[in-house]
DNA sequence: GCAGTTTGCGATGCCAAAAG
DNA sequence: CTTTTGGCATCGCAAACTGC
């Protein structure tokens, strides 16, 4: 290195900026390397996950925690017409906005945390140098303070960490509506299984501390009720029975109502991981686990088929959940909110940086009044001491455990 | 209180049959 | 023939039990 101390010689591309830019914008209308697709206002828009995290701490983030290869974004209350014009923004650095539309514009825009169009556009931060500054077009209405989106839900068949006997089809989603992006199989584990599950513990979709700001969802102490789409017991399945319903997110804030989330949330489906690894889904209340994938399809069965015999079960396309047949017992939100609470406190006792006290004492009351958390906790700290046995042994190097070999 | 053993049940995979 | 549903065997985890 100290070898290239002589003249060093700066070479510049002047065009640099112009090329960039246009190549972007290229792209976009080639719609070539696209690697995302937007959804809104029921119309389909491709674009690349490189420009948006550029331009949308948001995007970035939602990226960051969503490591799949093809997401589809469903931005639920934004426009068409707002994200096309959005979209020419970022890859541009200007459009033309109609005035009657510049509002919505700005709106949409706060919320999706677009750089140069929002008050919080940190200038620490590497704003792009193409972008102009666009303060021109800041109206005085625009001083209101941005709410945080709500991150969508980022659709994907994500880090499927057991092997599966079968894999998904990657052929195109047959889907009615005009989606020419895959039902993305992404294979990468990604070791993000934080954001799901974690590979060695249940974990909860980690993306819901940020719901929890909405307040369109569950809003109680634990992070994990929000697993059940919606907490009330008294909602009715069948809002959704023998319907399809996306996987979606609304973006708060453009929507005072709760848009197409009539039953208040309870359409809203998460994936998680079950203990043994197996891909399950929650939706409306009930758990399913994945029966098997055919096709773009997967065929979810209701977790108590065993137990009660329950005969539901649903299907998802590309994100779409239809539930195919009725369950034959009430939502478990309960029972799927203690086990959510139980794999936290799981994960906490695994970190050791909270005693067993604290974390039990730090429990929303009602889940104390409710369940013996005595036994609970005798029981869960003796699995903690199994597990941490188990971890010892197998790290000890195969020749220790090695015994003489006895012939018979 | 801890460690070892037993037992119950949830999770999973596979297959057959029904339906379209 | 393809898609969907019903059934069940098996495995393994975790709770419960027992003994020290």
């Amino acid at each position: 290195m100290g070898e290239t101390d002589g003249e060093q010689f700066s070479l510049r591309w002047n065009n640099f900026h112009n090329n960039l830019t246009a190549g972007f914008h290229a792209l976009l209308q080639e719609e070539d390397l696209v690697d995302v697709t937007l959804a809104a206002g029921g119309q389909f828009v491709h674009a690349h996950k490189i420009v948006l995290s550029v331009c949308s701490p948001y995007f970035k983030e939602l990226f960051k925690v969503n490591p799949c290869k093809h997401p589809i974004v469903i931005l639920k209350d934004v426009g068409h017409k707002e994200l096309v014009a959005i979209l020419q923004f970022m890859y541009q650095g200007e459009v033309n906005v109609q005035q009657e539309d510049l509002a919505t514009f700005l709106k949409t825009a706060e919320l999706l945390q677009i750089k140069g169009l929002t008050e919080n556009d940190s200038p620490a931060t590497n704003t792009p140098p193409s972008v102009p500054d666009t303060s021109e077009t800041t109206p005085a209405s625009r001083t209101t303070q941005p709410s945080l989106p709500e991150p969508p839900v980022v659709q994907s068949e994500d880090t499927p960490v057991h092997p599966y006997k079968r894999m998904r089809s990657e052929t195109p989603a047959p889907s009615s509506t005009s989606v020419s992006s895959p039902c993305t199989v992404n294979e990468d584990t990604g070791g993000v299984e934080i954001v799901e599950m974690s590979k060695p513990k249940i974990e909860p979709v980690d993306y819901e501390s940020d719901l929890e700001e909405v307040g369109r969802l569950p809003s109680h102490d634990d992070p994990l009720a929000q697993l059940l789409g919606g907490e009330s017991s008294s909602h009715s399945h069948q809002d959704s029975a023998q319907g399809t319903v996306p996987i979606f997110a609304s973006i708060p804030g453009l929507s005072q109502d709760s848009g197409s989330s009539q039953d208040g949330g309870q359409d809203i489906a998460r994936y998680l991981r079950s203990p043994k690894g197996a891909h399950q889904l929650v939706h409306n209340g009930y758990i399913y686990t994945r029966d098997r994938i055919f096709r773009d399809t997967d065929f979810w069965r209701c977790c108590e088929n065993n137990r009660l015999r329950c005969r539901g079960r649903c299907k998802t396309v590309c994100g779409l959940v239809t539930v195919t047949a009725e369950h034959n017992h009430m939502p478990q939100n309960e029972k799927i909110r203690l086990k959510a609470f139980m794999a936290d406190v799981k994960e906490r006792l695994a970190k050791g940086e909270e005693s067993a006290d604290e974390i039990f004492a730090s429990l929303p009351s009602d889940i104390l009044e409710t369940y013996d958390m005595s036994s609970l906790k005798q029981s869960l700290m003796r699995s903690h001491r199994l597990l941490r046995v188990r971890e010892i042994f197998a790290k000890k190097p195969a020749r220790s455990v090695q015994l003489p070999f006895v012939q018979t």
